[in-house]
DNA sequence: TGAAATGTTGGGGCG
DNA sequence: ACGCCCCAACATTTC
């Protein structure tokens, strides 16, 4: 029996129920359909496009090696999936699930189509520890707090055994046509990507390399080091986990089997702060799944009559890295120039624009959806309510980051600074990251968009108004 | 995964 | 020896 196997965010072989389903029944035929028309406002942005073109490239040369091929194709995937079957013979489909509300809505009726047709359609869950229908509190309602959801999630957890990568692919009797990938025109015209490419290695085997590197030089000092956004403490691997080069299980088990050679035992390898982060992604999916609105309302109904300012001008400085605030500079720079921004700079820089400059979190998370190469719309819809207090388990609204302590907290030596700003090379340490106090600041660096102080008064004040009525 | 203001404690200098 | 003050360090409260 031929399958078909429709890649999306599963962009790999090994651990891949969908596609080991199709290749334990016949001939396999691998296919990705370019359809972003059908995820509205939400299609990937430049960076993610960049990094998409990079891992369907490696997946086809993966397949390749394998005696198979990846067939591209682009428009409704319902129309072009039955097109495939019937000129290839395939009688089944299979695919891992994704949880954007457009695309459960649109894989729903692509769904129910094959079937029609006469098809074999399976889905599979291939990208989380715990998909969001399988985790309820004790009164049977989704979860909208993290630590409970969290020990709810290891109470339940079982870990799978591993799917390895097939070895070979039996071909279809015969290979539909397909489009060459560049036809998909995912690149952009413009080469501004270079930062990108000598920053990442998107695919499968670039996402094993990286977990191995962190497994080997970060994992032990995980706690500490993923704060600091000078060196390379955290895993990044956020676009691979994005685009499915890896799956969560097999970072779970990579990350298990580490703990124990170095004679961590279950229960400390179990609260280690790297699961929780990965856990916090699946409450990430969780909220999104159970809240699907959020994208564009706060969780909070009281936030929609929260009042934000409108500057186009503000936004487009913090956007371009110039509000004179070094570590907030700092992080946009990195952002625009590798499609990635350290976790703990994302919190800064969000912090600043939804509370000291009150500009609207939906600013914030379209400029990161545009930018960012793991744009996840689970993850950055969470990510920035919790900045601006309007989402589940969220900072408070009181909770204001000063950018300036958070700079000598986490970048002390300011090289974190330095390196994305280059007009503060030769400020001294101790104003390196607020500048402005310096005896002789930089002439070619802006200064501070904002007074801290004040504007952080005046948002107090802002959430004062909300809680007043 | 906050910061700043306010309160408390305790060591040490000093008359 | 003692009380007093200062202030750093820490804890608590507030936003």
């Amino acid at each position: 029996m031929t399958t078909l196997v429709w890649f999306r965010q599963d962009l790999r072989l090994a651990d891949n129920p969908a596609l080991h389903a199709a290749a334990e029944r016949g001939p396999v035929v691998p296919v990705y359909v370019e359809s972003f028309a059908d995820e509205g406002e939400w299609a990937p942005g430049g960076a993610s496009r960049w990094w998409l073109h990079q891992s369907l490239s490696a997946l086809a040369r993966d397949l390749a090696h394998r005696g198979s091929r990846l067939l591209v194709a682009r428009g409704s995937p319902l129309e072009v999936l039955i097109a495939l079957a019937r000129e290839c013979g395939a009688t089944a489909i299979t695919w891992t699930r994704r949880y954007e509300p457009a695309v459960i809505a649109r894989d729903t009726r692509v769904k129910e189509g094959l079937r029609d047709a006469g098809l074999d359609a399976q889905s599979f869950n291939g990208a989380l520890l715990a998909e969001p229908w399988t985790i309820a509190n004790q009164s049977g309602r989704p979860f909208q707090v993290f630590t409970p959801f969290y020990k709810q999630l290891l109470r339940q957890l079982e870990v799978p055994e591993a799917i390895p990568a097939p070895t070979a692919l039996l071909p279809p009797a015969q290979w539909p046509s397909s489009l060459p990938l560049d036809a998909l025109a995912l690149l952009p015209r413009i080469d501004w990507y270079r930062e990108m490419a000598a920053t990442w290695t998107p695919g499968e085997a670039g996402a094993l390399e990286q977990l191995e590197r962190f497994v080997d030089t970060a994992l032990d000092r995980y706690r500490d080091a993923r704060d600091r956004p000078a060196i390379p403490g955290t895993s990044r691997l956020s676009p691979h986990l994005h685009f499915g080069e890896v799956s969560p299980w097999t970072i779970w088990r990579r990350i298990e089997a580490a703990h124990a050679e170095r004679g961590i035992d279950r229960a400390e390898s179990r609260a280690s702060k790297y699961f929780a982060e990965l856990i916090w992604r699946e409450f990430s999916h969780h909220l999104l799944h159970h809240f699907p609105h959020t994208p564009t309302e706060p969780l909070r109904t009281e936030f929609a009559r929260f009042p934000w300012h409108e500057d186009a001008r503000a936004l487009g400085t913090w956007q371009r890295g110039r509000t004179g605030i070094p570590l907030v500079d700092a992080g946009m720079r990195e952002l625009w120039a590798t499609g990635w921004m350290h976790n703990r700079v994302r919190m800064v820089v969000a912090s600043l624009l939804v509370k000291n400059l009150r500009l609207d979190w939906r600013h914030g998370a379209r400029w990161f959806w545009d930018t960012l190469a793991d744009a996840d719309l689970a993850n950055n819809t969470q990510g920035w309510q919790w900045t601006s207090g309007c989402g589940a388990d969220a900072a408070p609204y009181f909770r204001i980051f000063n950018p300036v302590s958070q700079g000598e907290r986490f970048d002390p030596d300011g090289a974190y600074v330095r390196r994305w700003v280059p007009e503060l090379a030769d400020v001294a340490l101790a104003h390196i990251h607020a500048p402005w106090l310096a005896p002789s600041p930089p002439r070619d660096y802006p200064p501070p968009i904002v007074d801290l102080k004040a504007s952080r008064e005046a948002a107090l004040a802002a959430y004062q108004s909300l809680r007043g009525r």
